[in-house]
RNA sequence: UGGGGCGUCGUCAAGCGGUAAGACACAGGAUUUUGGUUCCUGCAUUCGGAGGUUCGAAUCCUCCCGCCCCAGCCA
């Protein structure tokens, strides 16, 4: 499902440019991350976004790190999302950028400001500032310092670079309309001093430029011509246009606005991915049931699916709430052509061929894909003893279950077709524990010759030619469909978001199976080979994405009609 | 109710005055050694509401209603 031609009103607006030559043909947008945290599926929505751009339109994508609040930034996530941006399958040549290598220029620019009477050096405390900003309904106040001489300014100012104040003791202001209905242009403060360490530029600088302040310039700075921002940021618009048409002659940049992606059943704000790593209510970052690229990937999306997936939300202005099926379907989409079947055994129950002969194994042969015979085929081995999975047996079968029970043939899959014999129980707790079957030797590669029907197939695991694995069965991490819009949304985090079965058997062919792999476990779903915690004696493997289940929905109906007789 | 933005199927989303694309989801059916895949079929006489302009409106105008964003020295 690869859209040929992306279009949407980001691109409408650049192919006008083009069409009239507003800026030379020149294509040029960038990816302005901060790096206080790990990037995630909302954050893929604007890389696919702003290189997506660059590639269709032959221009260029910087990859800026947005670093100009030291508090909370490191390198561990420059890393984190130097890494991810890349692994989603794009590219910047040698354009990467860092907001704080800008610090020097910024701060002449901001000298330029105050020359010509357009910022101020405010001795206001936060409270005072914030008292005095006004309301939705109310103007502003005019700081009293708002008249300091231009020399004065000056004079401050360099003293707030020299470290000659306390944190907050004054700020740069610019100097625009303490009246004006958008509380953005009331004074805005451009500078604050702030007495932290910052991880590239250390100890250098204790002022350090706002948002509005140095994103504009950075763009400007980078000849960027468009900076494409989430909706939230419409505000700011006046503000971004204020600096840049007072501060830089040549070509400006513009900024477009488009609506954020927000995901049912997950959350996306930073916040609260943050609380759930530092609160633990998941492994970390690359927990595979966060929606962080790393997640993802550890739990085995691959870049094409998330690509495919930016691509089909579109790109517009409406506040949105994707469904995450749309998700799932992506990579159910592509691994359905691209993962190599395999069997699985989830929740072993033993089965012994009765009349197969003891001590006797043959290696059958199986397609690696069922419509691909150029995926090869692969050995599995057969013998007496089997296991299948729990579920594709029931004493008291609903008439519509295709499966193994009393009096049922099913076939093997890849193998025979089998009849059931007998059940043996413990006598303790009356559980079943072993099957006793008998098989067809003549229908290996065909059906009964009698003609009779035999429609269920259930997948097998030979018992002495198989490897134990844990499986790990990922489901939605929140139970409500939109846990960012609660306060507490803690409370409603789905408690069977990971069932880890520790005693599943795999066929003999996925012991050395590379970590990273992607296998669709027949009728079970697709899965990724964990690269963290397998060991060469237990693999481990992630459920990326269950097959779709129709059986569940019949079953689910035949349970609830049962339930309500 | 100061400013900014947005309202088209359950969820996204095309549409730009000529008579409602597509995807996901959902529901049927066919094929099938995965209750998978694939393949058919169905799914907005209607575009937040009400008026108006027009031969003709989701598209233009007016009013109304609803939702989102903004009062960090965060981004």
């Amino acid at each position: 499902m690869t859209i040929s031609n992306p279009s949407d009103f980001i691109r409408d607006i650049i192919d006008d440019d083009l069409k009239t030559n507003k800026n030379n043909g020149k294509v040029a947008t960038r990816f302005p991350p901060e790096p206080n945290g790990y990037i995630h599926i909302g954050h893929a929505k604007s890389v696919c976004l702003n290189f997506g751009i660059a590639n269709q339109y032959n221009g260029t994508c910087n990859l800026r790190l947005d670093d100009t609040d030291p508090a909370g930034e490191s390198m561990e996530y420059v890393e984190s999302i130097i890494n991810d941006i890349r692994w989603l399958g794009f590219d910047w040549g040698d354009r990467l950028y860092y907001a704080s290598d800008y610090f020097e220029k910024i701060y002449r620019l901001a000298v330029e400001l105050i020359q010509s009477g357009d910022a101020y050096v405010c001795s206001l405390s936060p409270d005072e500032v914030r008292e005095q900003r006004g309301t939705f309904t109310e103007p502003g106040k005019n700081s009293p310092y708002r008249s300091r001489s231009v020399e004065e300014n000056l004079d401050m100012f360099q003293r707030m670079r020299n470290g000659e104040f306390a944190d907050g003791a004054h700020t740069l202001r610019a100097k625009i309309d303490m009246a004006s209905p958008n509380i953005v242009m009331r004074d805005p403060v451009l500078y604050r001093i702030k007495r932290e360490p910052h991880y590239r530029t250390g100890a250098k600088w204790v002022i350090y430029p706002m948002y509005d302040f140095a994103h504009c310039l950075s763009d400007a700075l980078e000849g960027i011509v468009y900076s494409i921002c989430t909706l939230e940021f419409e505000n700011n618009r006046p503000l971004y246009d204020w600096i840049v048409t007072k501060l830089i002659a040549g070509p400006r940049p513009r900024q477009i606005e488009f609506a954020r992606l927000n995901l049912s059943y997950t959350v996306l704000s930073k916040r609260r991915l943050i609380e759930l790593v530092e609160n633990r209510h998941v492994s970390g970052w690359d927990d595979p049931r966060m929606p962080t690229v790393s997640g993802l990937r550890r739990r085995g999306y691959t870049p094409e699916a998330i690509r495919n997936f930016c691509a089909q939300i579109g790109v517009a202005k409406n506040d949105n709430l994707i469904d995450v099926a749309l998700l799932e379907h992506c990579v159910r989409e592509e691994l359905n052509e691209q993962a190599p079947r395999a069997m699985c055994v989830l929740r072993p129950l033993r089965v012994v061929i009765d009349n197969y002969p003891e001590n006797h194994v043959e290696e059958i042969l199986c397609a690696n894909h069922p419509q691909k015979p150029e995926m090869g085929a692969r050995k599995i081995s057969f013998s007496r003893e089997l296991y299948i999975e729990r579920d594709d047996f029931m004493e008291n079968p609903p008439k519509k279950y295709h499966r193994l029970g009393p009096g049922r043939e099913v076939r093997l899959r890849n193998a025979y077709v089998i009849k059931f014999e007998r059940a043996i129980k413990d006598e303790q707790t009356g559980e079943v524990i072993e099957l006793h079957c008998t098989y067809d030797p003549a229908t290996l590669s065909g059906p009964p010759a009698d003609g009779r029907k035999v429609p269920g197939v259930i997948h097998w695991v030979s018992a002495g030619h198989c490897v134990p694995a844990e499986v790990r069965l990922y489901d939605r991490l929140f139970t409500i469909e939109n846990p960012g819009a609660e306060e507490d949304f803690i409370r409603h985090l789905n408690p069977s978001s990971l069932e880890t079965l520790a005693a599943c058997y795999v066929e003999q062919n996925l012991k050395d199976a590379p970590p990273g792999s992607r296998f669709q476990f027949e009728r079970l779903g697709y899965f990724c080979k964990d690269a963290k915690d397998s060991t060469p004696e237990k693999p481990v493997f992630n459920r990326i994405v269950p097959l779709r289940d129709s059986w569940a929905k019949i079953a689910g109906s035949e349970d609830s009609k049962n339930k309500s007789r």
